[in-house]
DNA sequence: CGCTATCTTGACGCGAGTCAATAGTGGTGG
DNA sequence: CCACCACTATTGACTCGCGTCAAGATAGCG
């Protein structure tokens, strides 16, 4: 098997950030992850009980159905969200990059296979010590709280995107979206990376990889984006895209 | 403009309940709410920023796009959360039914309408409030992270309807789910009420009206449901339906 | 009793899925 | 170093399910 190669973003904290000791010294995440405006007390106490945890290309890091004892925050490259029904079908639910949260579920047991799609790295914390974190934090949880809405948002935007947007719609929004996600992550200019295959796209929007190379390729004919290669897109008319997905 | 009957389910909480002062006193949903579980010290605290609030069928709670001032639950009635775009396109994001918790968002204003389906009766809480009181009640906070993380599982697995099931699949799930939610509120049986016109049902699912009524129609002449009214469905072959949507 | 809004049913067309073939890409071993 | 292989991506041809348009049925309300 043949992995998107994926340059994880570099990312810089802002200077004159108070660091700790620990293992979140050197994280260059801190600024986007829930670790962001605590006490010195609680990034403290968040240290003592975090793990670092390193994943190769295509290693799985969770099971639909597995009991879900740890929550992580991806301090480096790309995991994906994967729900397999019975039958076969497939659906990405997410992808998650450096910053983002993994692991936000109300079931006992985890919904989703989680695997890596490049070299990854995480910050690991038992579910327990996380609750029992977040009954002595309350900003803690106020975080985790933040985090889970916005993830809501995100996650009813993607219904709408799915219930009544067309295939070329559904893979601008897409392509905006990364694109917004990765320049938040450090990463200026108009090329994206894509870390996944097609066929994690199709089953993200919907469709079939058919169908998406054929929309990469209409947008690309139309003079919105280039694919100088695979795993890359520049995007070349920004409003352009925006137009397709008017909401 | 004509609304749907909705004989809003007539919750018992559980006896021998201790039941504090206040309008939460004679709440009928605290067994489902976040109020559940919660020391007689937040209750009273809950209680005293408590609101209530009513509605008449049709009357809108927030639009999208003002200010998020307000969270609520749903002690009686019924709700919708609609989001409507640009171009007209309409998403209903899901409806709120007793117990059911409205308004967790991670951004500072509504991200749908919210309309009432009949007359509904809400608890209202500020944000500000209700913020200051998660500091100062981790239990409280924590219930709404669970709740938060719930509606995700929830919005995940819509996704996997809109995007993966045909329209049989997804009208069979939708039944399924409205059964639980109801059984789960105290209406046992296999009639369950639909509080929502066809519209509502296509918007959410992604699908037309026509294309709402002709599955209905399928699924009763394959003995799957009756129809006794126009807004009540009566679930006759559990196992049937379960098979359709084998996820 | 008729008006209006909703729901149901029917006929038709198109867009996205399916199937199939080709092109590209990376890795391996001779 | 290059030939080969496995896998992924792209492109094309065809099919059919669901949306669209239109008509009729039903129900609530003045």
């Amino acid at each position: 098997m043949a992995w998107p190669p994926f340059d994880s973003p570099c990312l810089t904290p802002p200077p004159g950030d108070a660091v700790p000791l620990g293992p979140c010294a050197h994280c260059q995440v801190r600024h986007l992850a829930i670790c962001s405006a605590l006490t010195h007390e609680e990034m403290h106490a968040l240290d003592a009980v975090a793990g670092v945890q390193l994943l190769g290309p295509g290693a799985v890091l969770a099971r639909q159905g597995e009991p879900r004892k740890h929550v992580f925050t991806v301090t480096r490259g790309a995991l994906r969200l994967v729900r397999l029904s019975a039958d076969g079908r497939r659906q990405v639910a997410g992808f998650a990059l450096p910053g983002d949260f993994v692991g936000l579920s109300g079931a006992p047991v985890h919904q989703h296979d989680v695997e890596a799609l490049a070299e990854t790295e995480l910050c690991r914390f038992g579910t327990d010590a996380m609750a029992r974190l977040g009954v002595q934090f309350p900003q803690l949880q106020a975080k985790l709280l933040e985090r889970a809405c916005t993830e809501l948002d995100s996650a009813r935007e993607q219904m709408m995107a799915l219930a009544r947007m067309n295939p070329t719609e559904r893979m601008a929004d897409f392509l905006l979206k990364l694109a917004a996600q990765q320049a938040r992550a450090g990463n200026a200019g108009r090329s994206i990376s894509l870390p996944m295959p097609r066929a994690d796209i199709a089953d993200h929007l919907g469709l079939t990889v058919e169908t998406v190379s054929r929309c990469l390729t209409g947008l690309r004919s139309r003079g919105l984006i280039a694919l100088p290669e695979t795993y890359r897109v520049e995007i070349l008319d920004f409003a352009g895209l925006e137009a397709l997905n008017a909401a």
